[in-house]
DNA sequence: AAAAAAAGCGAACATTCACTCGCTTTTTGC
DNA sequence: GCAAAAAGCGAGTGAATGTTCGCTTTTTTT
């Protein structure tokens, strides 16, 4: 059995929903927001515009005025929903965070086939990044606007992530399932290739190469680089 | 023969000298500057603290007071080396792909052996990002802080980069050398990899991978993934 | 339907920033 | 060694930005 983008869609949703009552449940209380309705709709426009500007413009660059005409609320009416202009970068953040961890730590997979591991675990990266592009892409260019203990939990999985990869590597080495003669690199190529789907998509999308041939491609490519026999 | 990154840096002194004798040609008519000697000095000093600061805080959060209190210089001293904040990510942006096209340039592939001119052409580009780090990672990061032309220039040079690993693969495929079954994917990860050199410096470094090692795991990892006979 | 609560508004405020300019110091040309 | 030119200085300026607050409109509760 193989994971599908629209099997993991259908998994995404049954476990968080969608971003925004997401980011409503994180920040309604600090924020005092009562009607959820609202409230969702209104983090879905403000959010969304966030994202256009710091695209074409950067998240520093973006003042307050700019998101205020491109979201259309006013100044009084954004404060509502976040306390200060830095707090909006820290909450797609955090959110971000929150929902790429509920998705990717659900499964536990330890001692099954380490090479039907790393596909599983490359995978669903491609996916939950699929799925949350936008989220990826701010958080990985405007990490700069963020406090120290925000950017530690990023490191700190991102950190998991390579060595999970280099692990299953190791174990197939291990298990003579494999021989990959410098797990290191190709385990930091793998990785490389995860960051590259969120970062240009434009370039995939023009090519015409959509989440589910871009894992398979990744795949055949995995067997090849760390030569499963 | 195989060009290592210490002849490599030789041919670079050769054809450019060095970066800010480089910066200081193209502007000083611009900005009226006249002593060479302590122009190239200012300017070292002065794009270096740019490198500082906007790595940690990013371009535009950076001010031209925080510069002026890094680089040691006064407000009206830094203005006699850039007419405004904005041209300074325009000097730094056009100097590098200068410096990075002469480089690339000058050699002339076509007609080779195909896998030879790959090789080549993904070695020549570690080097030079080696070399050109910092640039290249400033590059990429406040890309967003400049106008049209100039970004244009840089996406045609990106894409004259992805054309050329890609028609070398293609090559290869129909002299019978390889048998590569997805050439667009391929060339894609080794763009990917082309770019994580100088995007995650810090974590090559702490592996103790040098460019050198780097590019002979780049070559080996080709040679897998476009199964070279 | 009235009253209370929440959401939304935008002019006004204080602050910060990029940039200037009159001046001093250093370098260059003779 | 002196005059002219170049380089360097930093307080001052106007514009722009993040943030607030008294008020209006909409929604919820009773």
């Amino acid at each position: 059995m193989n994971l599908s983008y629209e099997t993991f869609l259908q998994e995404f949703e049954a476990l968080i929903g969608d971003e925004w009552t997401c980011i409503f449940d994180m920040y309604h209380k600090k924020l005092n927001l009562k009607n959820r309705n609202i409230a969702t709709k209104k983090f879905k426009t403000i959010i969304e515009s966030v994202f256009k500007l710091s695209h074409t413009k950067g998240f520093q660059a973006m003042t307050l005025r700019d998101l205020s005409q491109e979201s259309g609320i006013s100044m009084g009416g954004l404060y509502k929903y976040f306390s200060n202009k830095n707090q909006i970068a820290e909450m797609i953040h955090a959110a971000m965070i929150h929902m790429a961890e509920t998705c990717l730590k659900i499964k536990e997979y330890r001692h099954l086939d380490p090479v039907f591991e790393l596909n599983e675990l490359l995978a669903r990266h491609i996916y939950i990044s699929e799925r949350l592009k936008k989220w990826f892409y701010f958080v990985f260019m405007e990490c700069k606007s963020l406090d120290r203990e925000l950017l530690n939990t990023i490191m700190a999985s991102e950190q998991f992530m390579g060595e999970a990869i280099l692990e299953r590597i190791l174990d197939a080495n291990k298990q003579n399932l494999s021989q990959c003669t410098n797990p290191d690199f190709v385990s930091a190529m793998l990785k490389a290739m995860l960051q590259d789907w969120y970062l240009k998509t434009w370039k995939y999308q023009q090519k015409n190469i959509n989440a589910d041939q871009y894992v398979a491609n990744l795949l055949l490519s995995v067997y090849q680089l760390i030569q499963v026999k």
